[in-house]
DNA sequence: TAGATTGTTAATCGATTAACAATC
DNA sequence: TAGATTGTTAATCGATTAACAATC
């Protein structure tokens, strides 16, 4: 496959193709272009799907239930060993495979199990106590579906799928009707 | 409020800040800054958050309702006025105050109420062709949710809230243990 | 007036693209 | 060999930042 097909595919440069491509450290045969094969496996890995990602999620509500369920993510890799939630009636309960432990375990489970990665699905009030929390106990990256910006040290990463914001620029888009650049950087100041 | 204030709290430079702000048309005060209230409005103003925005969901599995019943939307000025699936067992039920319809009244409902934003929470496979439906029937925005890149015509605007991207972004920085900036690029041309 | 902060011009930086010799 | 496509250098483009006169 060419740099140009797959440019064409995806509606950009070829030459940013090529550049990406090389970047990544894979070299094409000048002349045929790229095997389907290698760039699937050198997409996984840099990427670093090949490995299966263990996380604990917080929040059990719809959204956290949602996540919890969907079908998609184990073939990303991504395997949720433990939900915590503050909820009385939801601890102990499980979500499919998944079950709900209180918020006061958190530490505990995370440390033991020594996973890097939290989901936080719970709402904006408790998100930024929930961070801490995580962080305090050796998470490295946070997928954080709260609509809030996170305060954490800079060896973690956080992960906004904020909700809102994509909100923002569609709505705006409807109101104006047209698309900007500047979306998400105002999107931010506003909050 | 100075630039530079705000620029501390969110983490940029203070010139972008008075960049962005001139740019939306508000003229802050020299030696004073800028004021909180006028500054809300302008944002609120320039993001569309004004107006209410209509919109249709296609999709009432879990994470359809969640999004359906979340009840941060409607502070932003979002209203679900109509869901629709193919599960007869879904049809005619009710999420919190949205009720599902057919899929096959989809065309009919949003050309009737002249709804402009239509959230994809389907699977991937039947994602495209729920889009096309969606923009046959006036649609302008698409929020979607199904981990698949659509094409739609130049006049309609996507906004894709991908979780396999935002988790391999993730994957990626708990396996080599960086952030980069190309990752978006590279995950797009991976699909 | 003196201090602070604006809006904007000019300089820097990085990312995208065009062009092309090298290579299969 | 001839055609196609690569990796990369140089040129362009746009976005970010530094600097500062104008202004409250």
């Amino acid at each position: 496959m060419s740099s140009g097909e797959l440019a064409e595919e995806i509606g950009v440069d070829p030459t940013q193709v090529r550049r990406d491509v090389a970047a990544l450290g894979y070299v094409g045969k000048a002349g045929v272009g790229y095997s389907v094969d290698d760039m699937i496996a050198i997409l996984e890995q840099a990427l670093g799907l090949t490995n299966t990602t263990e996380a604990v999620l917080v929040g059990a509500g719809h959204l956290g239930t949602a996540i919890c369920r969907y079908p998609g993510f184990s073939s990303y890799g991504l395997r949720i060993v433990a939900a915590f939630d503050t909820d009385e009636s939801k601890i102990g309960t499980s979500i499919g495979e998944v079950k709900v432990f209180p918020l006061s375990e958190l530490g505990h489970i995370v440390r033991r199990l020594g996973v890097k990665m939290g989901i936080i699905t719970a709402p904006a009030s408790s998100a930024q106590g929930i961070a801490d929390l995580l962080v305090e106990s050796g998470i490295k990256a946070i997928w954080n579906f709260a609509p809030i910006s996170l305060r954490v040290p800079d060896d973690v990463m956080v992960r906004d799928e904020d909700m809102a914001a994509g909100l923002a620029i569609l709505s705006r888009f409807l109101a104006h009707g047209r698309k900007t650049k500047d979306s998400d950087g105002v999107c931010q100041a506003g909050q």
